[in-house]
DNA sequence: GGAAGTGGTGTTATATTATTACATACTTTC
DNA sequence: GAAAGTATGTAATAATATAACACCACTTCC
């Protein structure tokens, strides 16, 4: 079994990571927060600083439409490339693939283009297969 | 695609307008707000009443990740398929191009998901061409 | 040992982005 | 004209994000 490294984490990150964890879906920095009041955390900066080294680990991602975050979909976060994420607008379920094709045409167009690329934000806004055949 | 008749713009939905042409770039809502404060705006609901119609109209583009508007690069705002956006971090040039092969596969991985797609976010961060071969 | 550097934390205050609520006016439709 | 729909103006507030400063723990280097 192949081990990635995973970052030590420290005890703010870890509260962070465990309330996305345990959500199973998106939170906004403040309901993070308000989760976490009970474990000390008094200020948003708190939940800011810990998200900005998750998401640096790749161990979570930021959704740019909901401004919020969510944990990796991958078991143990393992390293993957760039990520897309359907989201459904009823139910807020996130989906989170890995469209490899696409990254590979995007990045196709960007060394055409001479742009350097440094992250990608693909978010697919829409219903989920559950919300659509349920009548309400 | 939607067929969207150019539609006959209110004042306010014409003024914001004007300003995302003439910016030439993105801008947030509150920077639009100073621009038309000798037009008589007075308040943010003033813009983003207008922005939400202009968005609608396809003649303006939201971008989420820097939560900022531009005006639709293309001549007329004819219609088009989804848009993505090549964003410098550097120079602040937004790329606005229109990926028919990457949103093809999106939908075939959403209609393979049973997923109903009502909109797609693509925006590409990175550094343009010329930001890179500038010493600075 | 001690200085300097690095990274995490706590706290207050503030900046930025977006919406709610309510009132007024005008137009279209019946 | 009444009703419905759309655009507008204004004040207040909500939601999201950052700046500034202080303190502590640890490491590196001399
Ligand atoms: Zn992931
Ligand atoms: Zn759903
Ligand atoms: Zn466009
Ligand atoms: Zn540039």
């Amino acid at each position: 079994m192949i081990a990635h490294a995973q970052p030590e984490l420290t005890k703010n990150q870890a509260l962070v990571f465990g309330s996305l964890s345990d959500a199973g879906g998106p939170l906004t920095a403040y309901a993070i927060l308000d989760l976490l009041r009970e474990n000390g955390f008094r200020a948003p900066l708190q939940v800011y600083r810990a998200l900005d080294k998750l998401v640096e680990y790749g161990m979570v991602h930021r959704l740019e439409s909901l401004n919020a975050f969510v944990a990796c979909s991958h078991k143990g976060c393992a390293e993957h490339g760039t990520a897309a994420f359907a989201i459904c607008e009823i139910c807020g379920d996130v989906s989170e693939f890995t469209p490899d094709e696409v990254i590979k045409l995007l990045k196709e167009w960007t060394q055409a283009e001479g742009f350097t690329l440094a992250r990608t934000t693909i978010e697919l806004r829409g219903t989920c297969r559950d919300c659509i055949s349920q009548p309400n």
